[in-house]
DNA sequence: GCTAAGTGGAATCTCAAGTTCCGGTTGGGC
DNA sequence: GCCCAACCGGAACTTGAGATTCCACTTAGC
């Protein structure tokens, strides 16, 4: 493979993973070529179908994810901590892209792919590890887990196609009032008439 | 204007809520008059573009919203509570149509439409008094306003196109679990390592 | 019972996005 | 520096989903 041509393909990628968190996994392959400066016709002879493409951005996702909740678990003092580092890393601008994009992934995509649902089930193992690990030093309340962390980044993070920009903006913030919610203390009954 | 073409348009209204909930403000209008169960001819006499339609959704779901939030001020016994319960109000089935139809009409069509500005800025200023009287009565931490509150049943309760069905499902969970995160007793730096 | 108001949905139009294809470039081995 | 296989961009063509029109047929309601 010729040097442009890798250069050409990594472009693509990383264009593709944007452009899908902005407008869906649908979104039209010439938006995805334009936005990573190729014509159409270079991004199909990469991906001959959007599932191709998907697919290759679903690898792209999980294994940025993976390696930045290895890097917060090892610099981070306890698992709560390490949770919160990871948590508002995986809110920082840019991430949202990839975040958006696994999200919007197709099952079928995901499940013909072992190689991501390897990578991405022992992410999942690693991160409920984390959780229970918080849960046994007493700093998160344990009637969460991390599916709903998974799913609380999921729609922090996301940006959806049709829903304009006010609509999950400023994920650090909102992240850190969840995380917040998740403490051990903060546990409630229904406050104000008791149910 | 005749009865039956009245209900019809009822019936239109409700069905094209539910549809711009489930697959965006740009839904085919085929599908709203199959949901509503007349025949396209019927939805376009009714309403000329889709921009009639979008707004007729918006005035039914802010009255609708206007009309809780009344409720819930009236028969609870303080701020916290009032604002819990039109949370959970709002989080219910069915509601979050309504929600994800207003949080997608396009700004034009929300601006030109003076009835409707006037009614949801009331709606916001009432639900602004709950917010801070909740502070005062130091049951609500002060770093956060009806902005995020409405901002996150929005995120909760919107089910926007194109992000198949685990994003904001389970709205009642997570939205109690953000009120515990907004309670006056959850507020904290940065746990683990200082920040 | 009459008729103006209302109706459904087939037929037609429109246009955005997918996909192909080829004349023109260019990296990199020699 | 030369050469050509590999690569590129994007115009041109196809396709299909959805918008919109239109009219023969119903039916409230006087």
């Amino acid at each position: 493979m010729r040097a442009d041509a890798r250069r050409n393909l990594d472009k693509i990628v990383v264009a593709a993973a944007e452009v899908m968190a902005e407008r869906g996994v649908n979104a039209p392959m010439e938006t995805v070529a334009k936005r990573a400066g190729v014509g159409v016709g270079t991004l199909y002879r990469r991906f001959p179908d959007r599932n191709a493409l998907i697919a290759a951005v679903g690898d792209h996702y999980i294994h940025t994810m993976a390696r930045a909740l290895d890097e917060a678990a090892e610099s981070a003092s306890d698992a709560w901590g390490a949770i919160w580092d990871f948590v508002l890393w995986a809110a920082e601008p840019g991430r949202a892209a990839l975040a958006t994009a696994l999200a919007v992934l197709p099952q079928e995509v995901i499940v013909e792919r072992a190689e991501f649902a390897r990578v991405r089930a022992g992410w999942v193992e690693q991160f409920d590890g984390l959780v229970r690990r918080a849960q046994a030093e007493g700093s998160m309340r344990t009637d969460v887990g991390v599916e709903d962390l998974i799913h609380l980044l999921n729609v922090f993070t996301c940006h959806p196609a049709d829903l304009p920009e006010p609509v999950a903006s400023q994920p650090a913030r909102y992240l850190s009032l969840m995380l917040d919610g998740m403490k051990a203390s903060a546990a409630t009954p229904r406050p104000g008439t008791p149910s």
